[in-house]
Parts: C-alpha cells; structure tokens; sequence
DNA sequence: GGAGTATATTCCTAAATTGGAATATAGAAG
DNA sequence: CTTCTATATTCCAATTTAGGAATATACTCC
C-alpha cells in the first residue's frame, strides 16, 4: 500500500508530472528542467528525489552533471502501468505540448553557469 | 492537467484508496464505510466528495441513506485505466484484504442509529 | 407541522506539501 | 589544495490536506 501512495503522491504534482513528460523526449539534468519548469534549483532537485523514491526516475551521474531518465517500472507494476499510460497520456494538454516544444532549445551547455 | 492531478490525488490518500476497494464489493452507505474505516463520519463524507469531484465514485439516495458505488469512468481515461487496475490492484495488501474480509459483518442496520 | 436519523458542511487544529534563500556537497580543473 | 560549478540539503514561510466537533441539511415518520 505505501509503495502504491507513494506513486500516487508523486504523479499529484503538475511539475513532477512535467518532469516524466520531458524525460520521454530525452535524458535531462536539473538545469535543464530548472529553465524548463522556470522553478528555483532546490525546488527541481527536491520533485526529481520524491520522483526517485516513488521508483518512477533514476540517474548516472557524468561528472557534475546528474543525468535523469525514466525507469523502466520493472520492479513495479504501478510503475509499469502507469509510465506506460502516461505515454500517451496528457500529450495534447498545452501545460505540456509547449514544454515539450521548447526542449531542443534547451541545452545545457547554454544554461548552466548562471 | 487538472483533471488527471485531481485523479491522481484522490488515490493518495490510503483510506480513499480503501474506499475503492471496497465498493469494488458491494454498493455502500456512508455509515457502513465509516464502520470499516474507523473514522468519523464527516471524514468519511469529505473523501467521498474527494472521489466524486474526480470522477471514481457516484451516489444514489435512498430515503436516508446515499448509497455510492464506482463508477465505470467512462467519461475519463484516467479514470477508467486506473479503477480498471485497481480491480487487482493491491488485492494482497493486509490493509485491505482485513477490510474486505470484514466487509459482509458490517450492514447498515445494525451500524446506524448510533 | 415536529421529532428523529443519515449525511453534508463549517470551523478549527495539526501535519504534510511546495517553494525559495541559504548552505553544504561532489566532482573538475588549475 | 584551492577554486569553480552542478546538484543536494537545510531551513523557513505559505499553502494545502486530513481529522474531528459542532452544526446544518434532507428525508422519514408520526
């Protein structure tokens, strides 16, 4: 029961939900979604730890940068299920599609160093 | 977006999560739900009206009683995939099997009235 | 109409959540 | 070892949430 609020909890949140829907597109660090989400640095880090927890995101650190991506939910099916849905899920919001949108234009040797 | 936070935060809450899970069995008053939670009633109320403003749960009136039961989402994907899963969904978990269980002792005429 | 009962709503408190500012940590580069 | 930079953590304020007590509403029965 926990494992599955904690999945719950996580998913509530319109940032965090924004964050697995950039993580399809491509692996990201936290500066990146920081000038993605127009969030604070900490705020971002936090969402990405609460993410991790509930198992829905893992990471590869490469040097400084922490590089974030999506599990693949194997450990859990509300994680497989729900990753699976969110898919399709939500992709003709516009909260979401311009997020997406501006992501090519967001890279993080432009952005990180301010 | 807002549709699918409201879902997803209406299955944050164990004791909501609880709520599903039971009607899952049979169709059911508030007093009846608040015997098997061990709650107070106007808490029972107040997540039902949390699940009914996302969608999971309807209610019909009978005299007194206000019978709710699931409804088959078919208004949302969100909610159809979910109360779809949640069929077997959580099925092992001690929290709820407990409740289940004890689920055909509790009728309202002996419960209500006090 | 009035009394009684199941449920909803209001009001208040305690705890959890989200955000940013400040600070700490980790790794790279000199 | 010092400096610089990307990220994590801590701390605090504002908001939201969950709970119960008190109250209001809705329906039944007389």
């Amino acid at each position: 029961m926990k494992a599955f609020i904690k999945v719950m909890k996580a998913l509530s949140d319109p940032n965090r939900v924004k964050i697995i829907k950039m993580l399809q597109h491509k692996l990201m660090c936290v500066c990146e979604m920081q000038k993605a989400l127009q969030l604070s640095q900490p705020s971002v880090s936090k969402h990405l730890k609460i993410l991790e927890d509930a198992g829905l995101v893992d990471f590869k650190k490469d040097g400084l940068w922490v590089n974030y991506y999506l599990t693949d939910g194997s450990k859990s099916p509300y994680v497989s299920s729900l990753m699976g849905n969110l898919r399709h899920w939500l992709e003709e919001e516009p909260e979401i599609s311009e997020i997406i949108q501006r992501l090519p234009d967001i890279r993080r040797e432009q952005i990180c160093g301010n």
